[in-house]
DNA sequence: AACTATTTATAAGA
DNA sequence: TTCTTATAAATAGTT
């Protein structure tokens, strides 16, 4: 809805995307008040900026606890959805692991009944379900490198063979012109004029990660 | 945005009133998410129907901790916001996360003289660097996919260029023949013979990346 | 911050 | 419910 049609994907640009960010935030907020008056219904919704920012629309106004009212009846959905999660996953693979269900169940009954599950156990089981993650996130990690490293000896074969192929060019373009000198034989090398070489290069040399400042 | 407009109170008639509400609602989950997409921002949205059905939208999508991740953002302001909490921190109200520096010196104290920290601060500083954990995270994430959706395009440039080349070496070689063409002239062909096309494209279309099993 | 040309959402009707 | 369509509302780019 604007001069012209915007594809769904980020806006590259810092500035425009923020100007876009004010607008559809408020926009959002609109509707969402809209939805909760027309349809008398209550209406949550929740925005973090990039820099961390915090915006929020509530229907019932601010000074009333609805967001609590919203959010636990969310929560209580999610007790509800995840009977049975991760059924399949025995993965107590060197003894080391319960299986997922049994840690979920423990997790559960820590928030039903915390006074008959020690701290032991509740600091056990805040260790492994760190180490879940960590394993989790490690193969993550692990995973999109492995791309990364697929996608550079690609980029390296194909300029290898590029470069080939412009060697072969000019060889054959000399070799033209040794034959038949007084012909038009610059034409031959327009073409590798023509080719101008990417040097775009500095994308690559998978920089360091950035350390991002945290918050701004 | 109708035949007519439409007042902003509540719809009396029942039938329409449901109407409007499942037409809205799919409306604003839409704008919460090209909102999250175009700006690149959290977002979760929640709804209860009268009948008292949950409705929910996060930017995450559904098997992720986005929706926690936003619930406790915002649970964290809520006891910021709150009194007693952060005794010992000046907290800067219209950003709400102070600076890492801050965060630092915070982490240090906690370190050098534990004892002059309150443990509801200790809390509180616990909770602010894992959202900066969480919030580095995925700007990690972020901006490694991003990095390989740069080598796919560099890719598909060299790909191309690779075949211009090819393009170039064989209207060299053809027009070489027509000159002198009892010439040795299969040599020109002999090189784009000799580079094989790649075809191991099967390595790209970035696949959306698995949510691995926890363990296997 | 305003202004508009356009796109997008949707109220009513089928 | 689902689709169609006339119209209202939101907003992208511009100033």
């Amino acid at each position: 809805m604007g001069r012209r049609k915007l594809e769904i994907k980020r806006i590259q640009d810092k500035s425009s995307r923020l100007v876009t960010f004010s607008k559809r935030r408020t926009g959002l907020f609109k509707k969402a008040r809209h939805l909760s008056v027309i349809c008398d219904v209550d209406v949550a919704a929740f925005v973090i900026s990039d820099s961390g920012k915090l915006y929020e629309f509530c229907s019932g106004g601010y000074n009333s606890n609805s967001v609590e009212l919203i959010l636990s009846r969310y929560q209580a959905e999610e007790r509800t959805t995840q009977e049975g999660a991760c059924e399949d996953m025995a993965f107590n693979k060197s003894t080391r692991f319960r299986t997922c269900k049994e840690l979920l169940k423990l997790v559960r009954r820590v928030d039903e009944e915390p006074n008959e599950v020690s701290v032991g156990d509740m600091t056990k089981l805040e260790e492994e379900l760190h180490a879940a993650i960590l394993h989790t996130r490690s193969k993550k990690t692990q995973l999109m490198m492995e791309r990364m490293s697929n996608f550079h000896e690609q980029e390296r074969k194909l300029t290898e063979e590029k470069e080939e192929l412009k060697q072969q060019l000019q060889v054959a373009s000399a070799k033209k012109n040794q034959k038949d000198d007084v012909d038009d034989g610059g034409e031959g090398l327009d073409h590798s004029a023509n080719s101008h070489s990417y040097d775009q290069t500095n994308i690559y040399p998978p920089q360091p990660l950035l350390t991002l400042p945290l918050f701004k």
